[in-house]
DNA sequence: GTCAGAGTTCATGTGACGTTCAAGTAGCGG
DNA sequence: CCGCTACTTGAACGTCACATGAACTCTGAC
């Protein structure tokens, strides 16, 4: 009754026991200890993980996501508007990154058959108008 | 005269000396050495490195490119056929990376506004029909 | 022959965890 | 209270694809 142990979080949310325990020493998510020093979460924590594992999948890094989480009120339980605001962001995000696929992917059929990979005028071997920009949003592609 | 430099290399193709190193330890390109034990690059190494950038950049892992350029043929230097045969395959995979985020887009828009992150019902949140799958070409959002 | 710049090896760091280990803990039936 | 199993702990090491830095050597222009 006094909190969810890591394995039944892990369970509830499909993240691995040691993701979770990494995402503690992170301070993205926390846990109080049993007299026993065994972690035990509250049940919010559950939505919190939630968002974390949907956020990783919208390819944000977990620096990202922590400064995200950062903006949440300290005092109160988040509500569904707390989190739908975090949420709203994504969007574009995915937009950004299905559009940058599609170009690599036109530059490709306009690419095969010719072989010219190593030739200066390759979109596909020199797509410095796609991919340079760096920043937030580049994730994906360039590493 | 007698070869490329791996600075060389590295400003026609855009890789990084230390990723030039890397992929020689790993087995995906080969030099010959001066009497000084520097590394000297064929102009054919160019072409290779292109490949393995562009490869890269359409999700595949360097044991995967690995396997792609062993089936190059050992004896003469790679045409342009050789090269196109090894690029057609990433199509598909293109094509499915970006069918993977507009789906996930679609949930994203489907869930904003819904605060459902924790819930079993959220789309988002539960995608095991979108990425539970496993094997090749999960790559990119199935880390 | 001198000197800058480019090259060398080797060790260590990064991100986001996964795996493995011995040792400790929880909760249950008997 | 004993024993059993399942669970949890921190620490340490592995993963992938490099980046970075130290300390040194080679090359090529002058």
């Amino acid at each position: 009754m006094s909190g969810l142990t890591i394995g039944q979080v892990a369970e509830r949310t499909g993240a691995a026991t040691s993701a979770l325990r990494y995402w503690e020493d992170l301070g993205l998510i926390s846990s109080v200890r049993t007299t026993g020093n065994q972690r035990r979460y509250e049940r919010a924590t559950i939505r919190r993980v939630s968002f974390i594992r949907a956020a990783q999948r919208v390819g944000l890094s977990l620096e990202e996501i922590g400064a995200a989480l950062s903006t949440l009120p300290d005092a109160r339980t988040p509500t569904a508007t707390d989190w739908a605001r975090l949420s709203r962001a994504w969007r574009g995000r995915l937009d950004e990154q299905i559009r940058r696929i599609e170009k690599l992917r036109d530059q490709l059929d306009s690419c095969i058959g010719c072989g010219c990979l190593s030739l200066r005028t390759c979109a596909l071997n020199n797509p410095s108008d796609v991919l340079a920009e760096h920043g937030p949003g580049a994730v994906l592609l360039e590493p």
